[in-house]
DNA sequence: AACATTTCCAACCGCCGGTCA
DNA sequence: GTGACCGGCGGTTGGAAATGT
């Protein structure tokens, strides 16, 4: 018997979500916790996939979300994490607690990209650094082992040892520095819709939709905000917390942990040799919740 | 003021890996 | 051991909004 698909294309409604929409999935996440999406649309009555659910709510309903308004320290934040994970997006969103996959996705294929590849098109980078991070078809390195968290923690130090490398030999060479505040003009904040003011946090739009009936969303992000406390995440968050507070950012913080340089490296080097382990030590150290 | 072009983002699509019966 | 189901991910697209002429 063919296997169902997962959405039956008939009756299933595409395209915009409404606010009643939302709300109804929101309510029904609050109650059942978000997962088990195959049930969602049967127990609700929306007429929508399952993925669409979830991805509904990972992208935009689920609490927490911050959207549009990317600063100039995310910005670079998600310049070097692309550098060094390649287009791994859900793992680049995990080190921005509050961004989703989608949105970084977007705001690098609308934003950074542009930005880093125009002036002197040197080969993106990102692309190079990816050929080697990702478990692309073609690699003849091992084959990506079951992610449990030993060979998790190989293979991301692996990937993490080349993208640097290339990483910094990009950066050292040719001129236009993303990582030079100075170079880096920050995105042209509110171009657009310029984010006058980005959409409000999903249960303030729902409860405007509802008229009256604020729902509020207890529904602590599960998901996968365990991998979003990872140490970048650690550090961007005491980061935004400093910027909040009026003071300077300190990034520095943020791109030493990126860009660990030989020096602290060598000072205490792992015991599995390289300068490779520190990040993921000081990746670990930033609880990475292993 | 009207039209054309560009930009942006929400959502869809297809593929892949993990889990379970 | 095998196949089906499910969730997650990345790439892509279409429509709306903004900007330029």
């Amino acid at each position: 018997m063919g296997r169902p698909p997962c959405c039956d294309k008939e009756g299933v409604k595409k395209g915009p979500w409404t606010p009643e929409e939302d709300l109804i999935l929101v309510s029904y996440v609050q109650d059942h916790g978000p997962g088990n999406w195959r049930s969602v649309p049967a127990n609700t009555g929306l007429m929508r996939c399952s993925k669409s659910c979830r991805l509904r709510w990972t992208n935009y309903l689920r609490p927490g979300i911050r959207r549009g308004g990317f600063s100039e320290q995310e910005d670079r934040l998600i310049v070097h994490l692309q550098a060094l994970l390649g287009n791994r997006w859900a793992a680049i969103a995990s080190y921005l607690p509050d961004r989703t996959d989608n949105d970084v996705k977007n705001y690098w294929n609308t934003h950074l990209k542009k930005k880093l590849l125009p002036p002197h098109h040197h080969p993106p980078l990102p692309h190079r650094a990816a050929a080697h991070a990702t478990p692309s078809p073609s690699p003849p390195s091992p084959p990506p082992p079951p992610p449990n968290k030993g060979q998790w923690e190989l293979r991301l130090q692996t990937d993490i040892d080349l993208a640097r490398r290339a990483l910094r030999h990009a950066l050292s060479a040719p001129p236009p520095p993303p990582l030079s505040t100075a170079g880096w003009a920050p995105p042209e904040v509110g171009k657009k819709s310029g984010s006058p003011a980005p959409p409000p946090p999903v249960a303030v739009a729902v409860a405007d939709s509802a008229s009256g009936s604020t729902l509020e969303c207890s529904v602590v992000s599960t998901t996968s905000s365990a991998a979003a406390l990872a140490a970048g995440g650690h550090l961007l968050a005491r980061a935004e917390e400093k910027a909040a507070a009026g003071g300077e950012v300190a990034l520095s913080e943020i791109e030493s942990w990126l860009l660990l340089e030989d020096g602290v490296g060598a000072e205490h080097k792992p015991a599995h040799g390289g300068d490779d382990g520190l990040l993921l030590d000081a990746a670990l150290q930033y609880n990475f919740g292993f």
